[in-house]
DNA sequence: TGGAAATGAAACGCATCCGTAACGATTGTT
DNA sequence: AACAATCGTTACGGATGCGTTTCATTTCCA
């Protein structure tokens, strides 16, 4: 699996799965949103707002905004920390997992025809 | 090179190169600023704006007002048809080839480590 | 030639996002 | 107990994007 894309294939499957994601369009996420959310689902918790806004060289309230939104849509869920109550728990939900298991069906597919 | 990704290979590749794409950020592209770039590069010209809206099941607005904001920051060009004045024709520019071949490296970087 | 059709842009109202600067709640410290 | 530090959120002003509608320009055609 370690054979690198060239440019174009590269491009052509970048190309793609935004195009595919473009008609589709069910939620349509920012760049930033998306970067979020996949943080959330691949990389291990907690998540805390701080961590999140760090890992992505963005303000803070770029983050409670972006959970706004994303929560509005059930792809991800809050939770206080009981243990330390100044922190919230970004946590995940069916459907995020759902709306990820598609993406990566879309690029897996798109993949194929290179 | 046909071989497809797994679910989990995929979304990481997605993870990776969109959160370079978030940290490097000069442009801070949206999807569907992002897909019409690509269609301009990756197919063959000419493209009208009719066209690029069709292509991407958007209103014309859409497209105008993204070349509006992509030509501010030298990505893509306009210029009018002379056998038909109606008409606008999408151009590339070096800027944004540059910004493309910048976007294929990540992508085909990220793909080696999987 | 004169009216219909087509094209891209502009206008309008609305929604969303951003960065900075505040703020309340909670915890740590002395 | 009192004060400082930390965390997430909200407020604010400004910028940007969207969809629909309207418009000016150009071409087609009867």
């Amino acid at each position: 699996m370690a054979i690198p894309l060239g440019t174009a294939q590269a491009l052509k499957l970048w190309h793609d799965v935004n195009l595919a994601q473009v008609h589709v369009d069910e939620a349509d996420l920012s760049t930033r949103q998306i970067s979020i959310l996949l943080t959330i689902y691949m990389e291990a918790p907690p998540h805390t707002i701080r961590d999140l806004a760090k890992k992505l060289h963005v303000s803070k309230p770029v983050i409670t905004r972006a959970l706004d939104s994303m929560g509005k849509l059930d792809l991800v869920t809050r939770r206080r920390d009981e243990t330390d109550r100044r922190n919230v728990l970004v946590q995940r939900t069916v459907k995020g997992a759902l709306y990820l298991d598609r993406l990566a069906d879309l690029i897996g597919a798109h993949s194929k025809n290179l």
